[in-house]
DNA sequence: ATAGGGCTTCCCACCGTTGGAAGGTCAAGG
DNA sequence: CCTTGACCTTCCAACGGTGGGAAGCCCTAT
């Protein structure tokens, strides 16, 4: 089957494919006598396998070593697990650093009258040497711990 | 004072300082006889808006837009407010996504057994046709359900 | 034969930031 | 006065992922 189909089937744009062969995530294509790329179901899978940890935030570095696991029939699946759990200790981190920053904003635009009147605690803090910091619960930890 | 002072002044660094100047955020500064970039106590005051507000998760675009508005003295708070809350309701999108992707994340790995074993759910869901999609509460709500 | 869609490669753009190379300037010390 | 080292200048490239588009080849259906 040709990229275009290969796309289709997995959800992976024909761009990315190319993108992700050119970067040697995945393997080279077969080809055809015209020079076009070939792909086979398993391939499709791979594809669908790449998208669906896409989606769940993986970079493509950490994509290539679920991959290598995947491929792995003697994997250990301790080393998948600590892959998932990196990855959601990375998602957790940047959910707090975001929710420090709703914190703030939050605090600031609750201070904001909102109306025709220029004086605004938002531009006051930006402005500020140093910012009112929200004493929100933002170092690290768990939110539901 | 030259551009390394206000860069340690502000926390900006001086490429970065470059980068705002050459793409129209800030306004071209001042030069020296020999063609460094001088600053003013005003300058580096506008420069530590910038990174205040970059450290609030807003993109550049729309720190032009807060800054203009910091510049003006006529200005409605309302419309500042508004900005913040574009923002906040920007994160908590991202933020949604994110707890989305750590809620089927945890889902798998709870799975997992993550011993010698090659057998994972992890690895199965991600081959799967169609993924598991934990269906968490990520409508915007808690993270503490 | 021709039209259309698909495929190929190539280069460019985004965003924000960092790095480096090659060269000019300044201040201090020998 | 000259050297040294820290600073400044501009320019060019890279990162991660993705999309857009141009120029040209290939395949299929009419």
């Amino acid at each position: 089957m040709n990229i275009g189909e290969a796309a289709k089937g997995s959800g992976v744009s024909a761009k990315m494919i190319r993108y992700y062969e050119q970067t040697g995530l995945i393997p080279s294509a077969g080809r055809s006598a015209a020079g076009y790329r070939t792909y086979t179901e398993t391939d499709v899978r791979m594809l669908r396998f790449i998208r669906r940890a896409r989606d769940l935030g993986f970079q493509v570095e950490a994509i290539g070593e679920l991959l290598a696991l995947w491929r792995d029939r003697s994997r250990h699946s301790a080393d998948v697990k600590q892959l998932a759990q990196a990855q959601i200790e990375g998602l957790r981190r940047r959910i707090a650093e975001m929710e420090s920053m709703v914190a703030t904003l939050e605090h600031l635009a609750e201070g904001c009258a909102g109306d025709d009147r220029p004086d605004c605690p938002i531009l006051a803090d930006l402005e500020a040497d140093q910012s009112l910091v929200v004493p929100a619960c933002h170092a690290g930890a768990g939110f539901n711990r």
